[in-house]
DNA sequence: TTGGGTGTTGAGTA
DNA sequence: ATACTCAACACCCA
């Protein structure tokens, strides 16, 4: 499901939710859901605990406790929401956070793909998953120069190098998709062939994309729902993902889907020419 | 009915 | 270093 633009939304829309409210249990349906610590000490960890702020690195969402982090991942299907706690709980509810107002935070995710990691207030930076993560595109310290530098080093096609999280963080299928259509480069371009003016039109439309997906409250093609259960607007200007056999607004010529490393790939033959001169 | 595909990522293997 | 396959899991659709 959800790429930065999502969990950005989830992220605020849940805020308004949970923030000064102390937990008083912590059910786990399904434990490979935990990663760390044990699951018994998960529990224990944070009961008494109540949610001061949240904050994201790239695609993950930072829960702040009293005393401890509790950084979630949603993988493809995760969502947040607050019920009462006696409302009957859907079967893809794997863990619930019991507040002592009687409200309940649940976690739920159809393919159980998603992950949480609870460290000590402070220390998460510093531990898998978050140390190896790149900056996003909104943050300072992603430069041209740290970009470039990523980029000349590698030959793997442009599309992979954007997908992974330790070069750039925040962008997924659809985001990549759509940034490489915006800056006029073939997804299996290689990266070291990549001009400086082409990293510089990356650079800049994958901000700009991930902003205005932001602003429209992100993507929903099948089930994305923030924490308020509102959808995303931003299918809507989707320009290549998903419009495979429509014309391409820009030249008219039909978008195709093509696989690259085994994900679907959108993308107009004309204006992206896997070589130009 | 079945198999291929889905907004993600990590491990294992050459 | 890179590429490829598989795995985690459930659902949808041709």
């Amino acid at each position: 499901m959800p790429e930065l633009p999502e969990v950005e939304t989830i992220r605020k829309t849940l805020k308004r939710f949970i923030i000064g409210k102390e937990i008083e249990e912590v059910e786990v349906f399904w434990p490979r859901i935990i990663q760390f610590p044990e699951i018994e000490m998960f529990k224990m960890n944070l009961l008494g605990q109540s949610f001061t702020d949240i904050s994201r690195r790239g695609k993950f969402l930072i829960f702040h406790l009293d005393e401890y982090d509790l950084v979630s991942h949603l993988r493809m299907e995760g969502k947040y929401s607050v019920y009462p706690k006696d409302e009957p709980k859907d079967k893809h509810t794997h863990v619930t956070f019991t507040f002592t107002n009687g409200e309940q935070l649940r976690y739920n995710d159809v393919r159980k793909f998603g992950t949480m990691h609870l460290f000590k207030k402070g220390t998460y930076e510093a531990k898998k998953p978050i140390v190896q993560l790149a900056p996003d595109p909104f943050e300072e310290d992603f430069t041209l120069d740290y970009f470039m530098g990523k980029l000349e080093r590698t030959t793997r096609v442009i599309k992979n190098v954007l997908l992974d999280q330790t070069v750039v963080a925040g962008l997924g299928n659809i985001y990549v998709d759509e940034t490489l259509f915006k800056a006029g480069i073939h997804p299996e371009k290689r990266s070291h062939t990549l001009t400086k003016e082409e990293i510089k039109r990356i650079k800049k439309y994958a901000k700009e994309t991930l902003s205005e997906a932001v602003k429209q409250g992100g993507t929903t093609i099948r089930s994305y729902v923030a924490s308020d259960g509102e959808i995303g607007m931003f299918q809507q200007e989707l320009f290549v993902y998903g419009q495979e056999g429509e014309p391409c607004p820009t030249c008219g010529d039909e978008i195709i889907k093509i696989r690259v490393s085994n994900r679907g790939t959108h993308l107009c033959p004309s204006c992206q020419k896997e070589n130009r001169e």
